[in-house]
DNA sequence: CAGCGATGTGAAAACTTAGTGAAATGGTGT
DNA sequence: ACACCATTTCACTAAGTTTTCACATCGCTG
């Protein structure tokens, strides 16, 4: 599934854009501005950016320029009529696409996907592992990413290990003792409760989906679907 | 075992698949419409999907965007002649194999198992633990997890390891000096009444299936279907 | 069919456990 | 040595569980 950040100032139409896109299937994130666009970049991995030109803090280009240093991801610009200069401009610094407002939404989608047709053969699911996904929590062990409602989660790398192996034996009562043998490794000699506050930091990361961690009172936890 | 979730309006072409699915050892499910069928994918974990394009309330292609969103089943899609169009559309979704109206129940069945080939390496049964069921008391060890009559019962910790033991000796007479060394450990120094409590407990989670735990007057109790 | 010991049951008391925030510890790179 | 972050320990609390106990009920036996 394709990842498609949208980048504009004015919320109406990112709402309008992230709704097309939602029902093209795409997975769709969204920022204020050039500069929110730039972080979030930095953080996740995006199939292709829908960007608005004048946008406050930083500007359009500049935040391809920045994004460009960074990854190469395709772009399509969204500018205002008569910004034709802005044009030849654009193309120069690797923007992939133009669609001059007041667009039809339809009419984006249609160059999304142009435009990712173009760069898919090799570069579809270039950026993206086989990955796993329960509801809104996407979990790539390869990469070693976890996703929350498509934002990456930052784990510390015991958070990951206890949640991937959680995940791969989900369904299964997992004692405290079990945990530390596997996870931490049998030559661990610690408090038990250790795995609590794991657990504990594990969940906070994993916002709503803190409910596929479930306590087993007595016992210990699982991860469950 | 493979799951197989059958969307489709008509209940004759439901029946029929379901009974070609039964006889290929498959476990089938079925859903009226796309509403359902959401649903149903939501609870439960199926292998993979047949879905009719023309239904009501929700029709196949919006069944499956909506499934997607939340997990990555494979899905095959029953559409009837003439929706050419929609084959198209329906790869970009991410359907998996196509077949057209009429067919016959066989075709359908070689491209089920073509396709979870394609997918399959190893997600088969990954979903579930194996459990054991006596009528409408399914007991799931592995995951702790005890449902009666598909509801799960909320256990404490107590009631799970006892009635775990009970059935693991099932058909045995247990005393309540054996059930409270074995269960409750060896030192254990309290009253053996305690074990009635429990078993009362036990009983009453188990609602109908009560009638698994019996008492034998002067001795103690055992489990017996 | 009365009496008696054994079991069923509800409720209160005694006890355990998990969630949590904060502090202590440990490890890494500058 | 320092700051920074991850990890571990710890103490406290709220919630849940286990145990005990008293009384009701049952079923056998004389």
């Amino acid at each position: 599934m394709y990842k498609i950040l949208i980048v504009d100032d004015e919320q109406k139409i990112r709402e309008v854009l992230a709704e097309y896109a939602d029902f093209e299937g795409f997975c769709s994130d969204q920022a204020q501005d050039g500069m929110e666009a730039v972080l979030k970049c930095k953080q996740n991995d995006y199939d292709i950016i829908l960007m608005d030109v004048m946008m406050p803090k930083l500007d359009g280009f500049s935040a391809v320029k920045e994004i460009k240093k960074i990854k190469d991801i395709p772009v399509i610009m969204l500018s205002a009529r008569g910004e034709e200069y802005d044009k030849l401009f654009g193309f120069e610094i690797g923007v992939d696409d133009y669609v001059v407002k007041p667009f039809s939404p339809k009419e984006v989608m249609a160059r999304i996907n142009a435009v990712l047709k173009r760069n898919a053969p090799s570069s579809a699911n270039k950026n993206t592992n086989p990955s796993i996904k329960y509801d809104g929590l996407e979990i790539d062990m390869l990469g070693r990413n976890v996703y929350v409602d498509g934002q990456k989660a930052e784990l510390t790398p015991k958070e990951y290990e206890l949640l991937f192996y959680m995940v791969n034996n989900k369904g299964i009562a997992l004692s405290r003792e079990k945990l530390l043998s596997d996870v931490w490794g049998y030559d661990f000699y610690g408090d038990d409760r250790t795995v609590d506050t794991h657990i504990k930091m594990l969940r906070s990361n994993l916002k709503d989906y803190r409910r596929f961690i479930v306590t087993l009172r007595g016992m210990g936890y699982k991860f469950e679907v």
